[in-house]
RNA sequence: GGGCGAUUAGCUCAGUUGGUUAGAGCGCUACGUUGACAUCGUAGAGGUCAGAGAUUCGAGUUCUCUAUCGCCCACCA
């Protein structure tokens, strides 16, 4: 047998598995396996991402969810793929070519929209081999892509069905504009932040009279769109001014001061310019009183023709900058302060965002929503936390029309086409060579792109062939569980349940799991720019792929934020070294054993099947825990169990029945080869890697069926194991001496290396379980014998340890500090004392005994005597010690 | 402005239908290494569960209020 070493390197057997699983072919999914189905869809990182911890996390996720149905005997179908990413890839080659000194613009459409399917086909999808690394058991072969030509056809299918049915429309509003990617997006990539700025106090000259109205703005470079003032109908300051009018400096516009309640008299001067193309709540109040609607910028936010000559071409806020001079130089500008206040950025490019009047294509969402909100509702969807339930019904109640084109050249073009004949437009599936209405060939396409969201909406259908009814469809939809980051409940999730209604009647999946985000160790979110990210692949390199599985898992609660520095990973590789060494040790032991027979339940003394219990009720547990998706409280199981029950009990009690001919090591190799199989099982879908590893080494054990692979092997399920509640109980209380008089030995600062007597002062009962026990107690303990001994009786200058139904009594001769022992003692029986106290006022308690359950009171009654029997002994103790 | 959440050991956090003496990991202290593991073992110290009130036989857990801190949503120049 191969000696291994004491520290686990995962680098000499992660690449080796990953090649083992893949040619096995395990994580492929059938359409007729006759077998129940478990689908997850993985939420596809865009084409340009590289994995982050937040993507560590998720997946990981996943991935235990699919190992352990997959163990459970499930078709399992974990479907990988990549997003196109409109924005973020445009962006990326936009980055390249101006490296080589170009632009977007100067190539032209054909030739940027050629680059971007280069850049992917080079440098996209990285991210797929990296979640490989992780141990993602996707299944490879049907990696999708939301510009696969499938998908694709879905995407426009979905477009036409939803224009058909008169859901999708043009209108021309203000849209939230980037002036830096030059498109529109939507109100869900937008981000408001809080930013210090300024309120100007500008004046505006009265037209036919003196004087001026003085206006409040923390944007003063808009007032050349100016196209009223206004103010509140109620204030009386202003009450001769309404219908008067005013004079817009530079552009010299003369515009009406009209009255609005939406104006706040108390904020600024009370009066409000109104610039109704660039800002929303102009635009509804221009709306009101038919103003007129002035656009002064271009695409890029700069300066058009509308303003004076010498500015035009300006960006915007050098343009503002030159018109605060300008105010200033004419006296007009009153007073400026200090003032903060909301404003909105582009998530994709950080710039400020630009209201901007233009067309746009816009899907009507509130027929979309009700089924939608329905799902939720009678828990046909359940969110996990459940507390994003209002959240989202808040949102879905108050849907807004969803703007779906964007002025970018990566992505779905939008499958609409003009007519130059007449006034009509048309769509289809197949490109169109005929206008619907008047037959005219004449036909333009519209310019602008799908945004991205259009077609990841469609990621629970269009991966399985739809519109086509195909066997994967019926097979793989609708999923089981969604995991995803509840950033995008709205911009995706919603969307997915909405459209899968709308062409299914059917939610698209059951579960949706939201997972933590992830901080660094100030709470802050980890990003680029900050640089406080912890890279997954550097973990992955340093300490493995299955400790930061696990520790991600370990730290991460359903729906929390997670603070994580990299040091936490180390806790992972503990956990993982631990169990490398826990099957060394069992190697190193039973490597000469050829044949593990199976047990008999009846010869199992106590240790063996306090073990077994514990195997049984932490399969119970990890089925329990998962099964509600708390994975860190499953993966907790799983430590305590590996670690405190299996390592320091199972193997420490094993260890004299071991190494030597004992006749008895039969039985217990058995026991032991039985319960580190189960947990492997059990720590499979968590740490996939070093727990295949181990089991290639482990003989079989006739109780568990052994196929080819760890990754198929059936998950423990707990009604398979022995149940052995009773002596499970009875081996905990013989822990319990065990750990008494080790105790003892720290507090009276004994070491472990002295070999104590030991005293036991129990009933007959209690004697009959701990004494057949007592070597173990002797081994653990290091003492020489345990006796019993009679109450009053106890060994004088002896320290003392009590427990339920016992007390312990270890002489120390002169090594017993008296003053010291006497003190421990009045402080344990202070403690004590308290406890009965508390219970026999509770015990006494008329309403407690008519009110509470029997069980609780039968319980609180027992320890109390439990309680009083250990105050019992302390005084005893303490008597003798004066 | 509205909604949601958090506040438990030095640190990071569990605590899932209210019921034994509130837990874990890390950190800290003491002791312990000639064959599983020092990335280890054994034990120890450390908490009036943010504060006030209410419901209850019983509250870390339910309710109300207060304080502090987060997050999401929202058109206030």
């Amino acid at each position: 047998m191969e000696e291994k070493e004491s520290l686990y390197e995962h680098s000499r057997y992660e690449q080796k598995w990953w090649d083992f699983w893949t040619k096995g072919g395990w994580f492929k999914a059938k359409t007729n396996s006759g077998k129940k189905n478990y689908t997850i869809l993985i939420p596809p990182p865009n084409v340009t991402d590289r994995l982050h911890m937040g993507h560590g996390l998720n997946n990981t996720i996943q991935d235990i969810l699919i190992r352990w149905k997959r163990m459970q005997g499930y078709n399992c179908l974990w479907l990988p793929g990549t997003d196109h990413a409109g924005i973020a890839t445009q962006m990326m080659v936009e980055k390249a070519l101006a490296k080589e000194g170009l632009s977007r613009k100067e190539l032209g459409r054909t030739k940027f929209f050629q680059r971007c399917v280069e850049w992917k086909e080079k440098n996209g999808g990285i991210i797929i081999n990296q979640l490989k690394k992780l141990g993602a058991s996707c299944d490879w072969d049907r990696e999708a892509y939301t510009m696969d030509e499938h998908l694709s056809r879905a995407v426009r299918r979905i477009f036409v069905n939803l224009f058909n049915d008169g859901l999708i429309y043009r209108g021309e509003r203000l849209v939230n504009w980037d002036p830096a990617l030059e498109t529109a997006i939507s109100d869900d990539e937008v981000n408001m932040e809080e930013v210090k700025g300024k309120l100007w106090h500008i004046r505006y000259p009265l037209k036919d009279e003196e004087g001026h109205i003085v206006i409040a703005t923390t944007r003063p470079e808009t007032m050349l769109g100016d196209t009223a003032v206004a103010v509140n109908p109620d204030d009386e300051r202003y009450q001769q001014l309404i219908g008067k009018q005013v004079v817009i400096p530079f552009v010299n516009r003369v515009v009406p001061i009209v009255a609005d309640h939406h104006v706040k008299p108390e904020f600024g001067t009370g009066c409000v310019k109104i610039t109704p193309a660039h800002d929303p709540n102009d635009f509804e109040i221009a709306k009101r009183h038919q103003l007129p609607l002035i656009n002064i910028f271009d695409e890029k936010a700069c300066l058009n023709d509308v303003s004076p000559q010498e500015w035009r071409g300006l960006d915007r806020f050098v343009a503002r900058k030159k018109i605060l001079a300008a105010l200033e130089e004419k006296s007009l500008l009153e007073k400026e302060e200090p003032y903060r206040y909301i404003m909105p950025f582009s998530d994709r490019s950080k710039v400020a965002i630009e209201p901007r009047l233009s067309k746009q294509w816009y899907v009507r969402m509130k027929e979309l929503a009700g089924p939608a909100i329905d799902d939720v509702r009678n828990g046909t969807i359940r969110l996990f936390p459940k507390l994003w339930d209002k959240t989202y019904f808040h949102w879905m109640e108050h849907i807004q029309d969803w703007c779906i084109s964007r002025q970018l050249w990566w992505g779905h073009r939008i499958p609409i086409w003009y007519c130059a004949d007449c006034e009509d437009v048309t769509t289809g599936v197949d490109d169109p060579k005929t206008c619907r209405s008047c037959g005219g060939s004449k036909l333009k396409q519209d310019e602008d792109v799908l945004d991205t969201w259009f077609s990841s909406w469609l990621w629970p259908l269009s991966p399985f062939g739809w519109p086509e009814e195909t066997e994967e469809l019926r097979t793989f939809f609708p999923s089981n569980v969604l995991v995803t980051g509840a950033e995008i409940i709205f911009l995706w999730v919603a969307r997915m349940i909405m459209v899968s209604h709308y062409t299914r009647q059917q939610a698209p999946f059951k579960d949706v799991y939201f997972n933590s985000i992830i901080c660094d160790k100030n709470g802050r979110k980890f990003s680029k720019t900050l640089g406080n990210g912890i890279d997954p692949l550097e973990t992955i390199s340093e300490y493995g792929a299955d400790a930061t599985r696990f520790t991600c898992v370990v730290l991460a609660p359903l729906g929390g934020r997670v603070r994580m520095e990299s040091s936490d990973f180390a806790n992972g590789y503990r956990f993982v070294n631990k169990l490398w060494n826990a099957s060394r040790f069992l190697n190193q032991n039973l490597g000469s054993i050829r044949k593990i027979n199976d047990f008999r339940e009846e010869d199992l003394d106590l240790p063996s099947r306090w073990l077994i219990h514990q195997l049984r009720e932490t399969s119970f547990k990890i089925n329990h825990c998962l099964e509600h998706y708390w994975l860190h409280e499953a993966s907790a199981a799983l430590y305590q169990f590996i670690w405190h029950a299996f390592c320091d009990w199972g193997l420490e009690t094993a260890k004299p029945s071991l190494g030597k001919e004992k006749a008895d090591i039969h039985l217990i190799a058995s026991v032991l080869i039985y319960v580190f199989e189960g947990l492997l099982r059990l720590a499979a879908p968590f740490i996939p890697f070093v727990s295949e590893e181990i089991w290639h080494s482990l003989p079989a054990h006739p109780r568990w069926e052994r196929p080819t692979s760890l990754v198929i092997a059936k998950f423990p399920q707990a009604e398979e194991i022995p149940q052995f509640s009773e002596d499970s109980e009875k081996w905990e209380q013989v822990k319990a001496v065990v750990t008494g008089v080790r105790s003892l030995r720290t507090q009276a600062a004994i070491s472990p290396k002295e070999e104590l007597d030991a005293f036991l002062t129990c009933d007959d009962e209690v004697w009959a379980l701990i004494h057949p026990c007592r070597h173990w107690i002797k081994q653990l303990a290091n003492v020489k014998d345990l006796q019993k001994t009679a109450t009053g009786k106890t060994p004088h200058q002896s320290l003392v340890t009590t427990g339920k139904g016992w007390s312990l009594h270890v002489p120390v001769g002169t090594l017993l500090d008296v003053e010291k022992e006497k003190q421990r003692l009045e402080r344990e029986l202070k403690r004590i004392g308290n406890i009965v106290k508390g219970l026999e006022q509770k015990i006494t308690d008329k309403n407690f005994l008519a009110r509470a359950p029997q069980d609780v009171i039968e319980s609180s009654q027992g320890q109390l005597e439990n309680m009083r029997a250990q105050a019992h002994t302390l005084l005893e103790n303490i008597k003798t010690l004066s």
